[in-house]
DNA sequence: TTCCAGGGGTAGA
DNA sequence: TCTACCCATGGA
């Protein structure tokens, strides 16, 4: 079945999608052919459905008066059983999250306005970077970006959906992202046989045991009134995230004050404003300063430009 | 072989 | 708060 979902005035689909490495993480995939985000999705009642997301083309066009009407998204949903309208509406709740079509960005392009290199951005409607539609999810894949190549990121997620993610019925090589109680009763010794995530597998372990526990919960991170320190602080106490990662995952959230310095970030500044040579982190980041509560979303499209 | 990749934990200062 | 060292893994 069909729906459709209208998007922000302006919009880039294909842009929205692709300025994130995430579109490449399972389960997540893109057809570049017809620029459509393929994700395999478990509802809340346990259902597995695959989603095809694609702009529609002939809206968010002028008219004659140069006015824009707002554009459609079609969303494609393939399921083994019929669905009712809870699962639709859960569904479009998704999808909304993590293409970020809710999020308000009119202070971030008020401040691209005064910024050449960032203008185009406004006109393009860019700044909704894809997340997962779970913070368990972006957390586990945040967790195997560190310390080692994008190659090797792609490969452990790409394990841990196909040993402990559920099979979608009509296509039973494809599978959802696991949830915490699907890898939480998974033993340390399946981990380093199967999924190889090197030392990080006890990290995504005792992540997911926590949450299955109690010890953790996670509804406390996505807290509109929680200040970006205290969230930060928070974030860090799940053991394998750090200062990039919990930079990353508050990015996630839609918190861009603090810029996460990895190998690229630093390879990208020193390139571009220190003549390839080797400078401090807090010299890099000072030169985003003045993009306040915005830092890592403008040195992202800037280096997505 | 050695290095290191979209780092982080820990001990010790 | 800072530094040194260790941590699996696999490609260069």
């Amino acid at each position: 079945m069909r729906v459709f979902l209208e998007t922000p005035l302006r919009y880039d689909f294909v842009k929205s999608v692709t300025d994130h490495g995430w579109y490449m993480l399972s389960p997540f995939s893109w057809n570049d052919k017809s620029s459509t985000l393929n994700r395999i999705e478990r509802l809340d009642n346990g259902k597995i459905v695959f989603l095809q997301i694609s702009y529609d083309l002939s809206s968010g066009v002028q008219n004659t008066r140069g006015e824009t009407k707002r554009g459609k998204l079609i969303v494609d949903i393939q399921s083994s059983d019929r669905l009712d309208n809870t699962s639709i509406n859960e569904i479009k709740t998704k999808v909304r999250y993590i293409l970020r079509l809710n999020d308000d960005l009119k202070e971030f392009y008020d401040l691209c306005q005064n910024n050449g290199a960032l203008s185009s951005v406004i006109k393009e409607g860019r700044g909704r970077l894809l997340r997962s539609s779970t913070l368990f999810e972006d957390v586990v894949k945040v967790i195997c970006t560190t310390n080692t190549t994008w190659n090797q990121t792609k490969s452990m997620v790409q394990r841990i959906v196909d040993k402990l993610g559920e099979s979608f019925p009509l296509h039973p090589a494809l599978h959802a992202f696991p949830t915490p109680e699907q890898v939480a009763r998974v033993d340390l010794d399946y981990f380093q046989k199967h999924v190889r995530l090197g030392y990080r597998n006890e990290y995504v372990l005792r992540f997911a045991r926590d949450i299955v526990s109690g010890n953790l919960k996670l509804d406390r991170y996505d807290n509109p009134y929680i200040i970006s320190a205290q969230l930060k602080k928070e974030l860090k106490l799940i053991k394998g995230i750090g200062d990039y990662s919990a930079h990353t995952l508050m990015m996630i959230l839609g918190r861009y004050d603090e810029i996460a310095v990895d190998s690229e970030f630093r390879t990208y500044v020193k390139n571009k404003y220190f003549n390839g040579k080797n400078v401090a982190d807090k010299t890099m980041t000072r030169l985003y300063e003045s993009w306040g509560k915005w830092k890592y979303l403008a040195f992202w499209l800037e280096r997505e430009e």
